[in-house]
DNA sequence: CGCCAATTGTTTAAACTTAAAGAAATAAGA
DNA sequence: TCTTATTTCTTTAAGTTTAAACAATTGGCG
């Protein structure tokens, strides 16, 4: 603890400049990933990054998601899945039904021509993925995994107290 | 080169399962910490991120920045640029004029409000990030610093590449 | 000079996104 | 049971974002 001239406790500033710094660089390679993927997905399929994502959620399960999850998932707000829901059903990629038990819920499956062209999509996807990264060794891989699980929990954990 | 039974080039699917969770994790992390920071400068400050994001830009520079240069720091179009100057310079953070010798150019700077009140947003922002990435070890910041470094070379190499 | 290309910024339409308020249904507890 | 809280989803208003088309200006080059 420190204390001033008067005897009130004081805050040193301390230096958080390199946390500051990862933050920023960490935000740039999201930025610039993010960007590569919305254009070539604009470009081979006419489909937006969103839409991409959601389907992809929807692919790994082959009963059907809640918007609740989906939207827990993707870490966007209710309101924006059921725009995106609305927009992926209107193109017939995308089925909604009201849960039998509950009747607040509505439950979403990809359709069959949804589920074949997000197969084709994710299929090139991986391929650009694979080669954005592909300067960086195996070893490096595994070490970025690592490095942002840790990071991953510690801002959860920071989120967390937050919310108290 | 791989020839199947009937002597036609066929390409092997590989497997780039790794680099994909790697991108998701990436972006689980930045979409994490970037609603966190969200959060905290609607509360505290009742201001956006972008606008955030865009004074941050000009606090680096005493003199302002062109829209253009603005916009590629940012990483973001041209037109978002436009109307985010549009609502700073209105709501007096931001002063805006026409260059001197180039009469395509706008100039924009921080006000002195708009200084001040960035500089006090931007110690507690800090403060914030720092706490977000306090279950690292200066150890950890380091490796992801230089494993970050390569994986935005790779991406900007990988997007160059596309340009052609 | 005069044309042509490139740069700079704005406008437009559509989509995405959030926060907040609200509606409907369910769950929980007195 | 009845009341209250919670969950689920939608709606709303405002803001953000993009891609594309456009206008204005500048720069290069014959």
């Amino acid at each position: 603890m420190i204390l001033d001239s008067e005897t009130k406790a004081v805050e040193l500033p301390e230096d958080h400049g390199n946390e500051l710094r990862l933050w920023l660089r960490l935000l740039t390679c999201t930025t610039l990933i993010e960007g590569e993927v919305r254009g070539r997905l604009r470009e081979r399929f006419d489909v937006t990054l969103p839409r991409f994502d959601l389907m992809a959620q929807l692919d790994k399960v082959p009963d059907g998601m809640t918007l609740s999850d989906v939207s827990k998932r993707m870490m966007v707000s209710n309101g924006n899945v059921t725009g995106l829901v609305e927009r992926l059903v209107e193109s017939g990629h995308v089925d909604r039904r009201t849960s039998d038990t509950d009747r607040r819920v509505q439950v979403i499956r990809l359709t069959k021509t949804g589920r074949a062209e997000f197969r084709k999509m994710a299929a090139e996807h991986e391929t650009w993925i694979a080669q954005i990264f592909s300067d960086l060794t195996p070893k490096d891989v595994r070490e970025l995994m690592r490095l942002l699980a840790k990071t991953k929990a510690s801002a959860r954990k920071s989120a967390r107290m937050r919310d108290l």
